[in-house]
DNA sequence: TTGCTTATTTATCGAATGACAAATTAAATT
DNA sequence: AATTTAATTTGTCATTCGATAAATAAGCAA
């Protein structure tokens, strides 16, 4: 809608944009688009959206399907910083520190209506890429605070238990699911997000000194 | 599909059952389609699963919406379960005791695809309904859990403050995110519910001592 | 200017959607 | 068996969907 050429002075000066950027502009406002209507969203209300005819969408995407792709890799490849996992196991410092840290520079990341939403939808639909985030969640994120932890109790470095990597995947679903209800639910009651993490991972650290102190079944 | 009728040997006997009965019957299937497809999904498809035509289902439905608003009713009003709270609240046993006796029940009620996914769907398209739960379950779960843990910790009964809400919240939402993880994402790596449970209610617990013992700012 | 190339729109297709009215079938009642 | 009532299907509508082809507009090079 919004008619932006009426309320501009010069008439029709139609900025041309290299395809790439044009390219890439879309992408974004699709991102925006389907995290809030979701993906059975048409392509026409996308159009709308960009203010182009929907015809034009098929010159710089062959089909619907692929413009998703695009949304999904947008957003879950790219932005995923490698530096993470350095992080977490940057042993100069006491854990629970670095997992403050890493926690509260995760969250910026992925705590905003976009991320999320992607996330829940391409969830619900079963997408494939949903299944290796996941995956990569355990294996540069969960696996490394077990690693990080049992060095830090001086415990011997023997490779995290399923049931382990079960509870630290509940903390960190925990904090996720904060996010969720702040962002997409807007019912979360604290706004500080700094403080719900530093509390969840007292108990992470409490739970894991418990836990991984205790000879175990399984 | 299936085609029932060319299975069974006597040719169309078709049971008829009473409109109520029949209605239900509707409204099941209804819950299974649409947390499978979204309810995006088109009431054609649903008349199919059905074994009915679709024009027969605004017989029973003034409109599609109405069919929806009669599917969140069935899973989120009636699977709720009034003697939770007082399961709780029953201080004849160890707080621990009845976490772990609560969250296995509770996750009996929700830990199904569909009850999860129908969540989902709704939470992201916003609903009513779904709000109204999150309150619930603030008002008749977390705030009863933080009341208990300050008997059982031997402190003053005073209101629970927002972030004390939000810590417990924390690991409601991590047990939560580990069925979603098991029965949405698929992708949950120990399938022993009760042990991550009471992991869990381990860490609350620590938590908890050492939250609800600090003197705290908010 | 002229011609060439690329971006964008107009017009349209076939399929699928929610909904409705009328015809048909089957059960219930007399 | 005849009649009434309710359940179900057939047929159809206006709209919306993703997608394509052809026409137009705009930038660029000569």
């Amino acid at each position: 809608m919004t008619h932006l050429d009426i309320a501009r002075t010069e008439p029709t000066k139609r900025k041309r944009l290299s395809s790439e950027a044009r390219r890439q502009d879309f992408i974004n406002q699709a991102i925006e688009f389907f995290a809030e209507e979701g993906f059975e969203s048409s392509t026409r209300g996308l159009a709308k959206k960009l203010g182009v005819t929907q015809p034009l969408l098929y010159r710089y995407f062959p089909s619907k399907k692929d413009l998703i792709s695009e949304v999904y890799d947008a957003v879950y490849v790219k932005r995923w910083q490698p530096e993470w996992e350095p992080l977490l196991r940057d042993r100069s410092r006491p854990l629970a520190d670095r997992l403050n840290t890493f926690y509260n520079v995760y969250t910026d990341a992925i705590f905003n209506r976009q991320w999320m939403r992607i996330f829940l939808f391409s969830g619900l639909k079963g997408v494939d890429i949903n299944r290796r985030y996941m995956q990569l969640v355990r294996q540069r994120i969960l696996e490394p605070i077990l690693i990080e932890a049992r060095v830090e109790f001086g415990l011997p470095d023997v490779p995290p238990k399923d049931c382990e990597v079960e509870f630290v995947w509940v903390m960190h679903g925990g904090i996720f699911y904060y996010g969720v209800r702040d962002l997409i639910y807007e019912s979360a009651i604290s706004t500080n997000k700094e403080r719900v993490i530093s509390d969840a991972i007292t108990a992470l650290m409490a739970g894991l000194k418990i836990k991984l102190n205790r000879p175990d079944q399984t």
